[in-house]
DNA sequence: AATGAATGAGGATTCATTCAT
DNA sequence: AATGAATGAATCCTCATTCAT
């Protein structure tokens, strides 16, 4: 009915597809954010037609909750948690500080489209943003398990505000260096936190015991 | 305010109308974010024709923008210094972070849009954003300025460090807020932050010496 | 910031625009059904863009509803009841159906859409189907009140029934025009529908009496 | 029905698949019209891809025309006409009616989707339409033909006509009980539309007599 | 000071259909 | 006999903005 098209319609090829349109998505949300994030812009980037993407995504939502979880995937696994069990302990934690500081910088599409569906309320909850939320408590239990390995004595609770203040200090340092760009030396502020984090779980230790 | 009597009907009054457009401006945005900010919601809130909000302001644009420099007033205004030159410092820091603490739960428009309007990047910069990194810095300069006054001695370098991390976890910590709603208490985590705070700001100060 | 176009915007004049929206919507609808109007073909036909539309109705359902609601007024008052008290009663029914009958060939839209939304299901009713349901009941009760003065001893089940089987043989007639176009003619069979109801009325009425 | 044993999964099989794509697309247009049954909608009721579907059938009309087909010879094979030549006249008709009236509540897709491709006009006549209405054309020979053994002196124009007003009063009939489901009683209408088609009938005998 | 009406561009999503495998 | 993948056109509707009044 219509002519078949000078160039050749390429080959099917469903995982590559997907691939690319997660890719292309990636790069529009982790820079524009959800209402941003436009299936015309990401069908640009990718190639494929807008109608293609809804045959590999539900909507638009399905699409950006598959962008965080494969980000975060990629993110956790760029995460090596560095020492071992024989390193003093401040050493540690300067270097898990210093690592996740790395990563952060490495691939931040995950955290600066995780952070921008923090923030944004709308009516119904998108599930990227469930998503996000539920990978990065995943995060945070780690984190809440290897702080404890570091302050033994320390109790649940005090474990749990260290952790959370570790993680909003890292939240607030990678939108400092989003601000700032390269105005911002990450390294010295980590050292900083890890510093501070530091001396948080020996005062835990001696208060507790 | 300017209302002699409080019986009559008041008639067309454009200082009215416009801290009507921007209350529901604010409100949007600040949930919503830029994108989703959209004029007919404004208009929906506040009652006023999308026309009328473009008789008061330029464009969509030039209102957020409005609504950042004033949520950023709001929450100056808000934030009343605390504390003399005679008190110790750690309490004055102490004392200081449990006054921003209290004011981010009170005004947190401010912020939240701010932070959302920092982590998007668009092809066109919105005056929103660049209103926002301004204030943003104007509040940077006063907080360098007082703990600068705590650390006499602490070179400037290492001031812009301190104050970067201030800054930084103090983001975060909203954000957890924002995340965890009632079950995270922000109380003793800006306590922890002082503290931390103040061991940089000690730390810096025997260190250059 | 784009070309002001050559030919004049023409003057906003709401109440025609309205109206003109209604009759394109009204002819489309009349021929293609709830499913088959488009947006797009009723702003070709009316010559407003389809956001025009929008303006003037909340949505396709919104726009569907008040054709439905418009088609019947128009139809309702070419629908002068003829005859007076003193007409001997069959002649009274023949004129009353010749009278739907010649309504129904002038304006066909409201009933053929009206039938096409009946039959058709979906999961949320549309408005336009409910408010065609709600008019026809209006139609009904004051053609049961008709049938009532002229079979006044029969009872309010009776008149009921002849009222549902006055309403369904019209029905199906226009229908049966609709199929056979002029290859059949309604007068015969409005007047053998007619017969029908008043032998109908008559036997209700020695029945009960 | 070609099945040798109960226990085997059953393999590809070319006409259980026809067989299901009919059903879901029956069950689908009876409901929603023509426009509103998309390929997508049957092929998630019939649990087979939509290029299946286009297997079978040519496409979406070639598919709805044979659901039309299908159902009419469902519907026709209910209806088996009752009665012998010995018995009177009056009884022969109300017991056809009656027949009728079971057939239509029995299996009422087929009327129902018929009446809505009926109504609606498009600029390509859809072959389901023309379908339905050559089937329809089929049942109205046979019963024209009933009615003139009913009334052996009447002449041809007199049998179509009460032929044409009896269908149209059933589809009338039809339409009242989808509108007005349990609280339309059908027996009473169709007792009623009997003794209408018989009372013509005699009137047809006498007059042309 | 305000607003009803209009409008082109773009939003997400579904459509019927095709085609290589 | 069947299907995963693809696709252009069309769907309804919202967008920011303008303009005559």
């Amino acid at each position: 009915m219509r002519e078949p098209r000078g160039e050749r319609k390429r080959r099917a090829n469903g995982e590559e597809s997907r691939r690319r349109i997660l890719d292309a998505a990636a790069e529009v949300a982790g820079v524009r954010g959800y209402d941003g994030t436009s299936i015309a812009l990401v069908s640009e980037k990718c190639g494929l037609p807008a109608s293609s993407i809804y045959w590999h995504f539900k909507n638009k939502d399905d699409l950006l909750a598959a962008v965080i979880e494969r980000s975060f995937d990629i993110w956790a696994d760029a995460l090596t948690l560095p020492g071992d069990d024989t390193d003093p302990a401040p050493d540690r934690v300067a270097a898990l500080a210093g690592q996740v500081a790395k990563t952060l910088l490495d691939s931040p599409d995950f955290l600066r489209l995780g952070l921008m569906l923090t923030l944004e309320r709308r009516p119904e909850e998108p599930s990227a943003r469930r998503m996000f939320l539920q990978v990065r408590d995943t995060a945070r239990a780690r984190l809440a398990a290897v702080l404890a390995t570091l302050a033994p004595s320390a109790d649940r609770d005090a474990i749990e505000l260290v952790t959370t203040y570790a993680i909003a200090a890292a939240d607030g340092l990678f939108i400092a260096k989003e601000i700032g760009g390269d105005s911002v030396d990450l390294m010295p502020l980590f050292d900083l936190h890890a510093r501070a984090l530091h001396d948080a779980l020996v005062r835990l230790t001696t208060e507790t015991s």
